[in-house]
DNA sequence: GCGGGATACCGTACCTCGTACGGGGCGAGC
DNA sequence: GCTCGCCCCGTACGAGGTACGGTATCCCGC
């Protein structure tokens, strides 16, 4: 009952172990830790048990290491958390040539950040807004910077239209993996529950106090239940959200 | 670590709270407890002190209560976190004479919701997907659905909009007060926080690895500096986001 | 006015998790 | 061969959610 990173996030401490400052030799007997290990490990961990089975203890057990020996490696659970996620960064694709101009890769950097967060859901809970200048992070800043280079935008435009496009993806992503998450808890799908719901629902609205909710709930939920909604609203937002950067670029380029 | 709001959530339990369908009546001695008083209670501890200060101790504390008291009105902590989410929409501005057509109201609701994360920042922490369905989350629904009525959108259109303008909102709420939280546990304005880490960063921009991140970043940085950053982002977003979606209002109505 | 039942209230305790602390053991250099 | 340094870990503490089993207080019917 708290955030997936506490209060108290040192970044001296996380900058040296992103960038491997000191690497120790593995030297004496066990288990033979490092940072590398134990981050994959944890990030193994996380993908098929959720961020909060991530904890410090299971983590060692699955080194087959003592619980306070990963505290060797790594200063605390926050910093583990950041390098795990400047891990993730390091490994999303990062293709040069994609056809169709500043549009289409707006676009491909958004779905390659959909995938990242679909195959690590924990990613979500894990990223702080003041990032972690780790080596990955700073190569994705600088390759999704290019999608939008050249195109007549001011620096600060730059960072802004992409801090724009990466937000639609974050709250998108949010929004989709919250309702798998609920459904594997409840077992129950999204279409189920608003069925399960709805004459609890139909009593207030009936009440007619609520009357375009009523209307467009129904909608939206009949919508949910048929397979398409978390879906469609990342691919209409993004539309809509390049559609208005679409405004700005043709603007600057004086059309 | 972990989130603000654990696995299990049960809706029919919150629902009976958020509905008040029972409301036992103050009879014996003691502090005489209500759901009222201990949301109330609750809510101003998270705001004065972050959601990470709110315990049920805490809470009982706050009250002159026993720890365990607050249970017999409210099964749990993610309960209460329901009926706190709930109470805080019932306090939002709702207008209905907004001048402007549907840009106008959009942007209304988007600067009243931003008021309200930033009234409340732990909001952003307790708001879970899958929503709540309390009294005020739908009038909430209602109301704001009404600002897209009748321009020639569909139903699930008109969701999918709302949708996209509050996940705005949410996403620069959340870079805000990312901000400030960072500057008051480290002390540090994001000004100073960049200055502190430029010469680190500096050591790794000259290398040439990342020439666009250098310059933007740097640029973007000294933009925050002047204290024009995530209000930016905010404003700069909202735009575009609406520019975007005048063009399908405008397609709609066969422009 | 009195007994009984319901209900508000709460003390104690258990479990999980992060991590401080101090000690043990192994390898390498002198 | 001995000492120093680093890797490893056992134990334990403190925080927080909440299950359990009371105790106290009030209201009702008689």
């Amino acid at each position: 009952m708290s955030n997936a990173r506490k209060g108290k996030v040192d970044p001296a401490r996380s900058l040296a172990i992103l960038w491997r400052t000191r690497e120790p030799a593995s030297r004496s007997a066990g288990p033979g830790l490092s940072v590398d290990r134990i981050v994959r490990a944890a990030i193994e961990i996380a993908d098929a048990e959720g961020i909060d089975a991530l904890t410090m203890r299971r983590v060692s057990e699955a080194l087959g290491a003592g619980t306070m020996s990963v505290y060797t490696y790594v200063p605390g659970k926050a910093e583990l958390l950041d390098v795990m996620v400047d891990t993730l960064y390091g490994e999303m694709s990062r293709p040069v040539d994609v056809p169709g101009g500043w549009r289409a890769r707006l676009e491909q950097i958004a779905r390659e950040n959909l995938r990242l967060y679909r195959a690590h859901p924990w990613l979500l809970r894990a990223e702080t807004s003041r990032p972690v200048l780790g080596p990955n992070l700073l190569a994705k800043y600088d390759y999704e910077l290019g999608a939008v280079a050249d195109i007549g935008l001011d620096d600060v435009e730059m960072d802004a239209v992409l801090t724009l496009v990466l937000g639609h993806v974050r709250s998108a992503a949010r929004a989709e993996l919250d309702v798998v998450n609920l459904e594997r808890e409840t077992g129950m799908t999204d279409g189920q529950w608003w069925q399960s719901h709805a004459p609890w629902l139909e009593r207030f609205m009936k009440s007619g106090s609520y009357p375009t909710a009523a209307r467009v709930g129904t909608a939206a939920g009949e919508a949910h239940g048929a397979a398409y909604g978390p879906e469609h609203a990342f691919e209409f937002g993004l539309q809509r959200v390049l559609d208005g950067i679409a405004v700005v670029v043709a603007d600057r380029q004086g059309t």
